[in-house]
DNA sequence: CTATTATATGAAAAACTAGACATATGTAAA
DNA sequence: TTTACATATGTCTAGTTTTTCATATAATAG
């Protein structure tokens, strides 16, 4: 079972979703910290099908093309529960911008300072992003929601990325004052 | 040319290297923001040489087997910098940890509550990893290597690597204290 | 009226990555 | 003395991921 999988039974433990719909997710709000494209998704629910961790209901539509319904089987919860769990490997980073930093030293600065910039507004838009639905379910909540709930799990998550790209805005504000100094 | 490249590319602005070392590299601190198997690394060095990008010389050694000592050349060094600052594309994250968390929700919060506290404790302990190298590099430079030294470059990533495992603790006390309120 | 976007699913090819397999020498520890 | 580890380079297979191709309907915008 891939991680992909889990990312699948993980949706689909909040609802049924058809392929399409996990794809519409994994492109917005869920990119924060999985994504995959459809042609990655409907294959994979095709497996988890034939292990049976889901089960498909085709729903005829008129006005649009027929879809498929998914939904979490027994077994496909079982499998999840184990997992969240589970030893959690180190997986390996990779990341561009910091491949890109450990060589910064070699362009013009007044380059690199423009380059930064243009980085730091990108992730004070992903912030700015994360604060807003913080907000949101906040509203909804009256607070933060409580553990039992499925909307902790997301209130945990948006606070981790609203506070990460506060953490990258700071670092790239050194960066580029230390490029100016 | 693919990101595994520059990366290489990279490390052999910094000096010559072999593909033993480059695999080390990337195993020990390079990790910090990339990673490659020497699996990986042997085929890379082969596609760069037929480019142009990267010369090698036959090192014979009496001790141990020979090696194959490898340098960027001029053109490999324009690739380089051309790539540096061009447009980042924004790279899909894939965090195990917080797809995990997305689904916290459904397990024991106990469970929950040691799982994190064991992730704590591997952040903490890569955080004063940082530190120290951080503290090393201040000692050689001392202080702020210049941004025109590649001391510089490494400082900021380490710099960044400190800073994002302390908000990672961050996040993970609070999520800790938040399970068991 | 036409072009684009959204809905909806899928196959196929290409690229990337991890893990195992393969081999050879020298050093240090048990 | 034998075992394990570090040096040193490669191949191959399986799995994962991305990109491209393919098709069909309906709503919306220009």
């Amino acid at each position: 079972m891939s991680k992909l999988s889990f990312a699948i039974l993980g949706q689909l433990m909040r609802g049924s979703r058809t392929g399409y719909d996990l794809a519409q997710e994994f492109r917005d709000g869920l990119s924060q910290f999985w994504y995959a494209k459809h042609s990655q998704i409907y294959p994979e629910l095709q497996k988890l099908k034939d292990l049976g961790q889901v089960e498909v209901s085709e729903v005829r539509q008129s006005s649009r093309p027929n879809k498929k319904v998914y939904n979490i089987t027994p077994s496909g919860e079982c499998a999840l529960l184990e997992w969240i769990l589970s030893p959690l490997p180190d997986a390996p980073v990779r990341s561009e911008l910091h491949l890109r930093t450990h060589s910064i030293h070699l362009v013009p600065k007044d380059q690199a300072i423009a380059f930064y910039e243009n980085e730091l507004a990108r992730t004070e838009a992903e912030r700015e992003g994360f604060e807003m639905q913080l907000a949101r379910l906040e509203a909804a909540f009256s607070g933060i929601p409580s553990p039992e709930n499925e909307a902790f799990s997301t209130y945990a998550n948006l606070k981790f990325g609203m506070e990460n790209r506060r953490q990258v805005a700071e670092w790239s504000r050194w960066l580029i004052a230390s490029l100016r100094a």
